[in-house]
DNA sequence: AACCAGGGGTACC
DNA sequence: GGTACCCATGGT
């Protein structure tokens, strides 16, 4: 019943980290579970690049094959980067098995509206209340579906500020009766160029030009989107001297930052000092900071 | 263009 | 066990 295989550049543990996805779970030992496309999947590392996951094979082949983007040549998306890039180069090595997940875009975009000013810790916390209050119940676990954008349109804003949404609760609303009417049509988008899936992403409230990244990234895979969030923009001020790198990055410039983005987050300042560069991470002073050029 | 929005997470004491 | 600051921001 369950499909073991072999793979390279792929570690669950790395991408349930990654912060593109709220709800991979650390189960027992380094099994991973996932909740994703109205199906749970739990993945156990075998070693040595072998992994088992307990679906049966046409299932496999048919969601999670595309889901964890297994058909892309990673080790050509790695081999692509800038070689005199120090920071990224690092970054890749950093987390060599990370994928750019092929995820729904409803619950993708869901998960982002909610993201703002918030923790990922927090967004699952959300993105898990949400879920266990509206979503359909899966067989086999605790655990439920990510609601349908019908369900979420039917509720009011305090049904929803129970999960923690906050402000953002209209926001959700918004989104959840656009896509219910069909003024938004997320299926639709996925044949549209970038510029035109950007601008409709722009229309729904709560949604700006780093959320709508987020979402063309994550569920739409374009590939060439680089979100920019306080963690990307610390990499371009303290490591690129305040020049965006991912314009010159090309097609892959939104994979790149997400390697960035981790390597970032994770070890902040000590980052920095491995990359050569005599910088001092900004406590955000007041006034008159000493590092004005 | 500055300022605000709810509230959980967390580093530091 | 306080508490001050931070957070995959966007709207006003």
């Amino acid at each position: 019943m369950p499909v073991t295989c072999e793979l390279t550049h792929f570690d669950p543990m790395q991408i349930m980290h990654s912060g593109q996805c709220f709800r991979m779970k650390k189960v027992d030992n380094d099994a991973v579970e996932t909740i994703a496309l109205g199906r749970r999947l739990v993945i156990t590392p075998l070693g040595e690049n072998r992994f088992s996951f307990d679906c049966d094979e046409p299932t496999f082949e048919a969601v999670w094959r595309d889901y964890f983007d297994l058909r892309e040549d990673y080790r050509a998306i790695h081999a692509a980067a800038p070689a005199d890039d120090v920071f990224l180069q690092r970054a890749l090595r950093y987390s060599p098995g990370l994928r750019i997940l092929r995820q729904d875009p409803w619950e993708t975009l869901c998960g982002f509206i909610l993201s703002q000013r918030k923790n990922i810790k927090a967004i699952c916390t959300c993105v898990e209340a949400l879920c266990n209050l509206y979503g359909e119940p899966l067989p086999g676990t605790e655990r439920h579906a990510f609601p349908t954008p019908e369900r979420l349109a039917a509720l009011d804003e305090t049904d929803m500020h129970v999960c923690g949404l906050g402000y953002r609760a209209p926001y959700l609303l918004d989104a959840a009766r656009r896509v219910a009417v069909g003024k938004l049509n997320l299926k639709a988008l996925f044949q549209m160029p970038d510029e035109w899936l950007f601008e409709e992403l722009l229309q729904v409230s709560g949604v700006g030009v780093k959320v709508a990244n987020c979402v063309m990234l994550f569920a739409y895979h374009r590939l060439s989107r680089a979100p920019v969030d306080v963690w990307i923009e610390r990499v371009i001020r303290e490591v690129y001297g305040g020049v965006t790198p991912y314009p010159g990055y090309g097609p892959y410039a939104g994979m790149y930052q997400q390697f960035q983005f981790i390597l970032q987050r994770d070890e902040g300042t000590a980052a920095l000092a491995s990359a050569g560069r005599a910088v001092q991470k900004p406590r955000k002073l007041a006034a008159g900071c000493a590092c004005e050029p």
